[in-house]
DNA sequence: AATGTGTGCAACAAGCAGTTGAAAAATGCG
DNA sequence: CGCATTTTTCAACTGCTTGTTGCACACATT
């Protein structure tokens, strides 16, 4: 009772623009009753507060040490409510997931199709895009990448794109000294990436997008030391 | 009732010897009392028995999701008798890690002592070294790189260990081109390494332990296209 | 204003964590 | 062997989390 009404009055009225902004191109057109139900201002209200909440709490503890009522609880939402969006927390943290790569793929579409000097400096300029978006939605990716259960899934994500974008040319026909597989140097790439994207927010960003994706193209073809402008070891 | 006639009959008194060679060299000498109950053949098989059971449910489910019940139940031990040698199940996983740990460093102090060739060969053979040790404790290592918990464990553990033996000149004081950051460089090192070893793992350890030191080295000192073999891109 | 939908509330069953005390079993030692 | 010590079992208990349900009320849509 009492919280309806400090969040109706405070807090809903408000958020309403926001949320009919931020959901403005979704579907409109599916009209079956369950996608109606989900176009509900209520509801939508309740499930941005309740992925809200989750951000916040994941800046405190590990994803699996946070419990529904705990959502509810800060979220000033009844657990009974929880259930009525999600299945469990991992639906919700799934939410949260999918609606960041999706805002990643979108901020990504013009430097992807629009053509560059060389195909190192495309790299280069669609690295260096990755982190300004990361830079942008920082306050999400910062928990995100601290928390080993989204790590696992950017992971997955990272190297299922990585191993379409990365297509090799044939190759290794010709040289019988064997070279790495593509399936290692992509596994162990979006780790590797993950991994700096994490330093990077860890400690607040210290360096420019532009620097970073540098590095990391340095990083990729030249080897560790050239990256970190060390002479080759003798 | 059942589960004491059968454990002991069947498995501990086989056991007994196994038990006494591997703790063979453990400290007799602290005869404080909370040690003497440690040293106990009843307690000790125990503990063994429940590490392994963990070690056997790794394979099969994320370690969150293990209860403590689960454990004792399959290792046909009463739950309580698990609190009286775990504080929880994280302790237990603990113990786990640490004891590969222990391993691990006991089996790399040979290739660590003895001066090789050049700095290059000897991060090789430290390298293949370690991928040997990985190799024949495959069945433990495997569950832990494929979960996050112990991940997250052998990270911290990995990136402490390079940054003190990575130790690099002081560099960077003569190029104004900044370099990447030791503290980065460290961080994300770890990870890709973890990622090489888990695709090793997962497929079946394919290739030698000195292949995979190979590429290894070459991927940090040359790039990932050298050392996949690939000619740079134009 | 009428109808459908979202939310709050309270209670529920089921499962897990961690503890406890006493009885039973196994071990270590003289 | 026999006794004291240590370990294990067993049953029960508290407290917490999960996921569900029925009902009343508030809100949105038309």
């Amino acid at each position: 009772m009492r919280y309806t009404v400090a969040k109706l009055s405070i807090v809903r009225q408000p958020g309403r623009n926001k949320n009919q902004l931020w959901n403005a191109v979704a579907f409109d057109d599916t009209k079956g009753k369950l996608m109606r139900k989900n176009q509900d201002i209520r509801a939508r209200f309740t499930r941005k507060l309740l992925q809200d909440t989750l951000i916040a709490l994941l800046a405190e503890k590990r994803f699996e040490m946070i419990t529904v009522g705990e959502i509810a609880e800060r979220a000033m939402v009844n657990r009974a409510t929880f259930y009525r969006h999600y299945q469990d927390k991992y639906a919700l943290g799934n939410s949260l997931f999918q609606e960041a790569i999706d805002q990643l793929t979108c901020d990504l579409s013009s430097p992807l199709k629009s053509p560059s000097a060389s195909e190192v400096e495309g790299v280069i300029t669609l690295l260096a895009a990755s982190f300004t978006h990361i830079a942008e939605y920082s306050r999400l990716y910062r928990v995100m990448v601290m928390n080993a259960w989204f790590t696992t899934k950017m992971h997955d994500t990272l190297a299922e794109l990585l191993s379409k974008r990365l297509r090799l040319p044939p190759s290794s026909s010709q040289n019988a000294v064997e070279g790495m597989p593509e399936e290692i140097a992509v596994a162990s790439l979006a780790n590797w990436f993950i991994s700096m994207i994490r330093w990077w927010l860890e400690n607040g960003m210290p360096y420019s997008p532009r620097q970073m994706a540098l590095w990391c193209t340095t990083f990729i073809s030249s080897g560790l030391f050239q990256a970190m402008g060390i002479p080759l070891p003798h």
